[in-house]
RNA sequence: GGAGGCGUCGCAUAGUGGCCUAGUGCGCCCGCCUGCUAAGCGGGUUGGGGUUGAUUACCCCUCGCGGGUUCAAAUCCCGCCGCCUCCGCCA
């Protein structure tokens, strides 16, 4: 949800945030008539109430007088009782009519609200218009392997992963269906390695480690933004109307939520591991070979509630920790600056890392890091007190990936040699205790 | 799974239909007093929204959350959430 108040003061930026995203522009003008009609519904609402109690005390002084006459047998009791009964009388008036505006408030309200739930975030200066193929590569750091030079054509990852006895795509299917594997033998070391050497980087840069829940209440889930265009992506168990999380973010933004924390000294910086999970629905056929897209996968997920104004310097730093894991699993990579209509609504700009998938030729996304500013918490009600005076305001919150059981297609296929054995990256190697990874009989 | 209890301001607690504009203590903040500190004295101390150009000020909502009964609800009724106790079951 954005901030109401940037709205009515700044309505074209709001309008071209909208636009950027290839969004109704349009949806401005209605939440500013809507929040007219909010306004001027609840000042009558407001000031009749304020009457109602003030006529309804009446009521309580002249019964009250009317029982005592009543138990002293004073020679004024009947009268008594007619005023008492004609206050009552005009106080159950007013009551109805109370409630008739308290419900047309009420209404007017709901009506503002969900005109504020279709707007996505207001998008930060600079990010690309358009829409999935409309992103800004910033950067591209390392360069391809020429497997035509070293004389051999490279595995795909499964068939390594299989050669290895590190993935087993059949049983997972057997077990579980389409899009389900096992990690098996060096393929479990090998995810549980890379996800402890992420875990172990974010703890020396002052991450508090967090183990997860994997389900949420449905308004967990749909005040970190998930019930908007990932709804379908996300599994439900009715029976007990809970979500399966697609990321440790859920949970990491719950957290806090309905909280005031203090964040006098400094971001609050966390790194989730998780399971997650994704219904992949709508992706028939797409990526169907090994475990690039899975419905079940491991993550350790960096998650910071910060001050708004340092939103933005956050964001790199994310960046910059991401950068940093994936130098330590030396595969080339880039970073691309997603366009404003691939964003999702509650973030203000997204950086991707994408590593270089040789046996496909292109860059495919490793790394997510989103700056969804006062966005997500402003759902959640997660405040801090404001630093510059009385109140309270909305903080900011950021995720960005740390690893995930994908970049193992990236170490398996960028690291091969011709005898299908892999080099395990160096920085990886104490946390595999393995150099090598090597065919299995 | 069954039975019962509880949820009030940062913390503790009072409040069982109108005198609640939620009292009291502790903590915290401001001031006074005082060689210093402590004590003492006085005041302040939930959050959200609305009116106003802003300040002051005023108004509405907020006693776990949501409904309901009533002229009037912290208080009565219903549902939900959370915590606790006992029994059963599983490990």
């Amino acid at each position: 949800m954005i901030d109401i108040k940037v709205l009515r003061d700044d309505p074209e930026r709001v309008r071209a945030s909208q636009l950027a995203r290839g969004e109704d522009p349009g949806v401005v003008d209605a939440i500013l008539a809507a929040d007219e009609r909010r306004r001027s519904s609840l000042g009558e609402y407001e000031a009749l109430r304020a009457e109602q109690k003030s006529v309804s005390k009446n009521v309580g002084a002249a019964m009250g007088a009317f029982q005592k006459a009543k138990k002293s047998d004073a020679p004024d009791v009947a009268e008594l009782e007619a005023a008492a009964t004609a206050a009552r009388e005009r106080a159950a008036e007013l009551s109805d009519l109370v409630k008739a505006l308290e419900a047309a408030a009420s209404a007017a309200g709901d009506e503002l609200n969900a005109l504020m739930r279709r707007v996505g975030n207001v998008i930060v200066d600079g990010v690309p218009s358009g829409g999935e193929d409309d992103y800004v590569v910033l950067e591209t750091v390392g360069a391809p392997r020429d497997f035509a030079a070293e004389g051999f054509e490279p595995r795909d990852h499964l068939e390594l992963g299989e050669l290895l006895g590190a993935i087993d795509m059949e049983r997972g299917a057997k077990v579980a269906g389409a899009r389900f594997y096992f990690l098996t033998g060096v393929g479990a070391r090998l995810e549980l390695a890379l996800l402890n050497m992420a875990v172990a980087q974010a703890i020396e840069h002052g991450f508090t480690p967090m183990i997860t829940p994997t389900l949420a209440r449905p308004e967990v889930i749909v005040g970190a933004g998930f019930m908007d265009a990932h709804a379908e992506e996300v599994y439900h168990l009715e029976t007990d109307d809970l979500y399966l999380t697609g990321t440790s973010e859920v949970a990491l933004a719950g957290y806090h939520a309905d909280e005031i924390i203090d964040l006098s000294a400094g971001p609050r910086r966390y790194a989730g591991w998780s399971a997650c999970y994704r219904r992949e629905a709508g992706s028939h056929g797409k990526d169907t070979r090994g475990i690039i897209r899975v419905h079940q996968f491991q993550k350790v997920e960096m998650f910071v509630y910060c001050r708004p104004e340092d939103a933005e310097a956050e964001h790199q730093r994310l960046l910059d920790w991401e950068r940093e894991m994936l130098a330590k699993i030396e595969v080339p990579y880039r970073i691309i600056d997603t366009a404003a209509g691939d964003l999702g609504s509650p973030a203000a700009r997204k950086f991707d890392c994408e590593a270089w998938v040789p046996t496909q030729g292109r860059f495919r996304e490793l790394t997510s890091t989103s700056n969804c500013t006062t966005f997500q918490a402003r759902r959640l009600n997660i405040r801090e007190r404001d630093p510059r005076g009385a109140g309270t305001r909305t903080v900011a919150t950021l995720n960005g990936t740390l690893a995930t059981t994908r970049w193992l297609v990236a170490i398996l296929e960028n690291h091969q040699q011709a005898d299908g054995s892999v080099l395990v990256p160096k920085a990886l190697q104490p946390f595999v205790g393995l150099d090598v990874l090597t065919p299995v009989g």
